[in-house]
RNA sequence: GGCCCCAUCGUCUAGGGGACCAGGACGCGGCCCUCUCAAGGCCGAAACGGGGGUUCGAAUCCCCCUGGGGCCA
């Protein structure tokens, strides 16, 4: 920035979003996809991009799993600009370290008579909506502790309750009207409020409070949020009036949606972002992914670097309904970026993979040496077949480990026709020099015109001996690659198994 | 059940009154290439949920219905 130059007009407020998650699991791919929306709007904007942790459930939150999320969005390459680890202005960032704010807030509402005890017990509570049920109504809090004297407040707690707070909803016959940058007016009704708990009795604060006190005390200029929260937001607009404050302007997106349609959850498969890493997907690809949902950037393409993405977003041109969560176009694109790296960055994708064959017990630690240039060629010779790191084991076990033959592959072409061709072939490359892909593919069509049978009588049997498979990599390349050791030996125990396989 | 949201190929989407007998992509089918599988190339099938309006004209605007979803209970 330039010291000499001027501030012309007024300042253009700084935009302030945040993302809010729960450490109550991993990071969910819908949350990702609604914090890079989130992002992509800051990032736009020139804007401050807040991490808050919503950890007031306890019992469900760890701190094992905030660190997770900080890791996975780290790995996604969604950096924040304030939170937990980061610190920044209008820390704390955990809501648990934030408690005093609301009580300080709570206490406000209350002295100003905004807020209520209330004493009803959950069993009274319960009462009041069978009833409700039974006579075919909707349940709204009957307000019977609005205007308790406070005599009657003494009463209740000299019995030993303790009262839970409510905001006084003032019922206004005015509709509550949400303009939402996404779907523009969202009208309410007032009558469907109620006076809603927003501090429990044991001292804890609800979400639609603490929600509320931390996005305007954190100066967050728009709520960009799933549409699950839309009917929340009637709730909080009250909450601000209440306290005295402008509302944030506020944005929901769809919500992703598995391909029963229903929202995406762990019966649809994968769904923590954590679990496309450990697949092998790459971050970029996701992100690109993310874009293609419910947005769609400029041009008839599918494809784009993240700077495109950040300077092409709008959030107003957010689509509103919800999108399904399409695997396939994912792999796809995955797939489209892998061969990319292979090409421009293939000590990335030699990490990926390693990482995995580690998992599956299939190399022992990380690849160092001449192990690290055999895992360098693998790749290679896997080539474009790789769309996800895992294909590293679909496609290349046999690199790796002893072979297993496929039972359908072997009945189909380890017959006692191919026996003898394999036998054949086995001495040929036993004699061979030099062993390349080259001198290896005419001593196996030698082999073949010797016998006058068409290649493919030999090429199939040959790559179910070597691989175990009726798919993969080109069978030259990989027979070089093997070795001559460990492809005569594979080739011989594969020329005895077929001689003793009965005919079909 | 109440409130709210949504609706273009199977899926992601373009489109915002005439440019649309609706464009792109994934997936699917066929062909080419080829040692298989991928990748790549070419070709193809595939959609405006229904009904009313408004308008000279509606995928596009309005209403109703239907369907789907979310939240609360």
């Amino acid at each position: 920035m330039t010291s000499g130059s001027a501030p012309t007009g007024t300042p253009r407020p700084l935009v302030r979003t945040r993302f809010a998650p729960s450490p109550t699991g991993y990071l969910h791919i819908g949350g990702a996809w609604t914090a890079f929306f989130n992002w992509l709007h800051t990032r736009h904007q020139g804007g401050v991009f807040i991490l808050r942790i919503e950890d007031t459930d306890r019992s469900r939150s760890t701190q094992a799993y905030e660190a997770a999320l900080l890791e996975d969005f780290r790995w996604l390459g969604i950096t924040w600009d304030e939170g937990p680890d980061v610190g920044g202005p209008v820390g704390p960032y955990r809501q648990t370290e934030r408690a005093h704010l609301y009580a300080e807030y709570a206490q406000a509402l209350r002295d100003r008579d905004a807020a209520y005890p209330c004493y009803c017990t959950p069993e009274e509570l319960d009462a009041e909506r069978r009833q409700a049920d039974a006579a075919h109504r909707p349940h709204r809090y009957s307000g019977r502790c609005r205007d308790l004297s406070p005599v009657q407040r003494a009463a209740f707690e000299a019995q030993g309750r303790r009262p839970s707070l409510r905001l006084r909803v003032t019922s206004l016959s005015e509709p509550i009207v949400i303009h939402d940058i996404i779907r523009g007016p969202v009208v309410f009704e007032p009558e469907h409020l109620d006076d809603y708990i927003i501090v429990r009795s044991d001292g804890s604060p609800l979400y639609n409070f603490a929600n509320v006190v931390d996005d305007h005390l954190m100066n967050v200029t728009v709520v960009i949020r799933a549409s699950e929260h839309l009917s929340n937001t009637p709730k909080q607009f009250v909450m601000y009036q209440a306290l005295g404050w402008a509302p944030p302007a506020v944005a929901h997106l769809p919500v992703i949606l598995g391909a029963d349609r229903k929202k995406l959850s762990k019966r649809h498969g994968d769904t923590a972002v954590r679990e496309y890493r450990d697949r092998g997907f790459l971050p970029e690809a996701i992100l690109n992914f993310f874009a293609l949902m419910a947005w769609h950037p400029e041009s008839e393409r599918e494809v784009y670097a993240l700077d495109e993405l950040i300077g092409g977003f709008r959030l107003e041109a957010v689509g509103r309904a919800s999108p399904i969560f399409d695997l396939d176009k994912l792999t796809w694109l995955n797939g489209v970026y892998m061969r990319r790296l292979i090409e421009q960055d293939q000590e990335r994708v030699v990490d990926l993979c390693a990482q995995i064959l580690q998992r599956e017990g299939l190399l022992a630690g990380p690849p160092a040496g001449e192990q690290r240039r055999y895992l360098s060629r693998v790749i290679e010779v896997v080539g474009d077949r790789l769309k996800v790191g895992r294909d590293i084991v679909a496609y290349g076990d046999f690199f790796f480990r002893e072979v297993e033959h496929d039972p359908a592959a072997s009945v189909r072409y380890l017959t006692p026709a191919a026996a003898p061709l394999l036998a054949a072939y086995a001495d040929a490359l036993a004699a061979l020099d030099p062993f390349d892909a080259k001198t290896i593919e005419a001593a196996l069509r030698r082999v073949c015109a010797e016998a006058g049978v068409d290649a493919r009588a030999l090429i199939h049997p040959a790559r179910v001996a070597l691989t175990g498979k009726t798919t993969g990599p080109g069978l030259f390349e990989l027979t070089e690659l093997l070795g001559r050791e460990r492809g005569l030996r594979r080739l011989r125990r594969a020329a005895e198994e077929a001689a003793k396989s009965p005919t079909a």
